[in-house]
DNA sequence: CACAGGATCGTT
DNA sequence: ACGATCCTGTGT
């Protein structure tokens, strides 16, 4: 599997709904793993209610008001963790928490990491989907510009794109609820639910 | 220091 | 529909 070249600085650096939008169909790859990005959403700063960062800057949160293009992982429910991508510049807070993805290269190893049989719904879920490539709090801050480790390389865009109210927000204010910050590849097989 | 609740998943 | 499982953020 050829990925594409490592996706520079700048690419984050950019506003985090721009930068969501543009994750889609890019590759989360790990030594053997090659992943083709399908669902994202994207989370704001302080003004954004359902956010991380909505209570301003803490320690779990920290990475996501560094700059742009750090793996920022966090522990939800007290079992899964969730693989984000920070965006912006330093100061700014803002992540992109990585919903659903596809296998394009490694699938034993994401096999063997899951515990599951194979199925379109193998990395259909954000936890899914950290545990598929062996993510935990030890990749908190991990740089995506690499090389090496966990990286993000080009990949090949979908033809469409569809916006969506986020998941799993009902604590949010409305009009962050109604915010159509949840991005997918329609045509994709692997969507957490749900599914549009 | 105590406590409530969460950007979920897998099974029933 | 529900329980797992634990850390974070907040308040006293």
């Amino acid at each position: 599997m050829i990925a594409g070249a490592l996706l520079p600085r700048a690419f984050y650096r950019r506003p985090v709904e721009a930068v969501a939008m543009d994750l889609l169909g890019q590759r989360l790859v790990r030594d053997e793993v090659v992943l083709r990005i399908t669902e994202v959403e994207a989370y704001g700063g302080p003004e954004d209610s359902a956010s991380h960062a909505r209570h301003g800057q803490t320690a779990r949160n920290e990475v996501m008001w560094g700059p742009g293009g750090h793996a920022y992982l966090y522990l939800c429910y007290g079992l899964h963790w969730m693989l984000n991508i920070s965006t912006g510049e330093s100061g700014e807070a803002a992540a992109i928490l990585i919903r659903a993805a596809e296998v394009e290269a490694g699938l034993d190893t994401v096999l063997g990491r899951r515990r599951v049989r194979a199925s379109r719904d193998l990395l259909a879920g954000p936890g899914r989907v950290a545990q598929g490539l062996g993510l935990d709090r030890a990749f908190d801050g991990h740089p995506l510009f690499g090389p090496g480790g966990l990286e993000l390389r080009e990949g090949v865009r979908p033809d469409r794109v569809r916006a969506l109210p986020r998941v799993g927000i009902g604590f949010a204010a409305a009009a962050d609820r109604e915010r159509p910050w949840r991005f997918l590849d329609p045509d994709a097989s692997s969507l957490s639910a749900p599914r549009p």
